[in-house]
DNA sequence: AAACAACCGTACGGTACGGTCATTTTTCTT
DNA sequence: AAGAAAAATGACCGTACCGTACGGTTGTTT
């Protein structure tokens, strides 16, 4: 009992290495065609993904993504309901994703404030400036003014999320008395500012080169430097 | 002695009010003559940036333009050579419009520096965070992958300039004593980073209303608080 | 008056698009 | 093995685009 020939070779077009057992019972096989189905519409959207970085949603066609992919512009069709039902699904993964991500940084819930501010803000400055992070930010505001819930969406899913993650902590880390602040959040938001700004700004716009590792380092400290200057006690 | 019937009415079209005086000699007509082209074509330009921001680039199409602009999609072929030319011209345009504003902001020679930091620091938040520049942006951006020159070119036309400009007033503002930089550059982009980078992100993406005059302020405000803090002697 | 320039509305060639569907191939069930 | 169901294919459709061409109109220049 395996996989279905067509969509082995379907996958197997598409690039992906599925080694895929057999299965013995039903319970399993019900459950391994659902897997299949999601892994076949996942495949599509990966392929997607990539020409809408390319070229963006416009000017990609259904035909080069079914080209890449190796199969039919009709087989498209089984999982999509449309080319826009693919950009929706497409910003739909992709807010989850970062969302999962700036969730993921974690924060001490006490003390080593000044560890945790350096940790967390190159952290994020790593997610932030990363070139598949920008690709989605370049997508995703390319079609704000055409469909502003959706870029909406994208702040709440990432710098939103991660902005309320770090208010939290500044609280907690002022009423152990390490700061002391007018107004939390907006601290909260230089602080990030200062971790972000200059590298998230040149890599929007292609100029240098991506920040390596140390060059992260060296911002950050610095911005926890500038931070603690103007709010430690 | 008048502007071509055929000039008047299509410019009349595009919504263009303009009252053009009769000429009485040879060399001010030649002059009319070169100045009537150019209008027409910053129509179209005007005419066509409109689009661009609702619709991309891609999607908008050449069509819909000559239609907005109540002319025949023909004629605009006499202004541009193409449709990318009319693209390539909207870059320029809006590289030479957003350079000359960042250069246009004035910074003192010597003295009064914090009044100076925030004048500077309110007028960059407020050309940044504005929706004309953030419309620009998300266009440019839109096709930095396709076009990476493009999206450099606008980074050294704005950001960059107006960090070089910053980086010349800190120098001479540390040499006469006001502050100590390890690095003015890194300085340099905290500063700006404080002033716009909040307001900066959540206009791009939709989030919230655009900033009020107080916001951006109190934003300006604080950042060169923070910032007298960190390095101020 | 004739020639020229600018512009319009219409039409067209060539290409490409998103989406559909009849047919073929493969898998599953009996 | 036969037949049904599912998956995939490739041809096709109607529409749209870019860029070009053309006949006609209007205004300007010679």
């Amino acid at each position: 009992m395996t996989v279905p020939y067509g969509t082995m070779k379907f996958l197997q077009r598409a690039g992906f290495d599925l080694s895929l057992q057999n299965v013995e019972n039903r319970t399993m096989l019900d459950q391994k065609v659902k897997l299949d189905k999601d892994a076949r519409r996942e495949a599509i959207l990966d392929v997607a993904s990539e020409i809408f970085y390319e070229e963006g949603f416009d000017a990609a066609s259904m035909s080069s993504i079914a080209q890449r992919l190796g199969g039919s512009k009709g087989t498209l069709y089984n999982y999509f309901k449309s080319k826009e039902d693919l950009v929706e699904a497409f910003v739909q993964r992709h807010c989850a994703v970062h969302q999962s991500e700036i969730e993921g940084l974690l924060l001490a819930d006490k003390g080593h404030y000044r560890d945790s501010l350096l940790s967390w803000g190159r952290k994020y400055a790593r997610i932030t400036t990363r070139e598949k992070t920008q690709r989605n930010f370049r997508l995703i505001t390319s079609i704000a003014e055409r469909w502003p819930d959706v870029a909406r969406l994208f702040y709440q899913a990432g710098p939103l999320k991660g902005a309320e993650r770090m208010v939290e902590f500044l609280k907690k880390a002022e009423a152990a008395g390490e700061f002391k602040f007018d107004d939390v959040e907006l601290a909260t938001h230089q602080f990030i500012a200062l971790c972000q700004n200059r590298h998230l700004k040149a890599r929007f716009m292609n100029y240098g080169e991506p920040p390596s590792e140390a060059q992260i380092d060296a911002e950050v400290t610095s911005a926890v430097k500038v931070f603690y200057a103007a709010y430690g006690v």
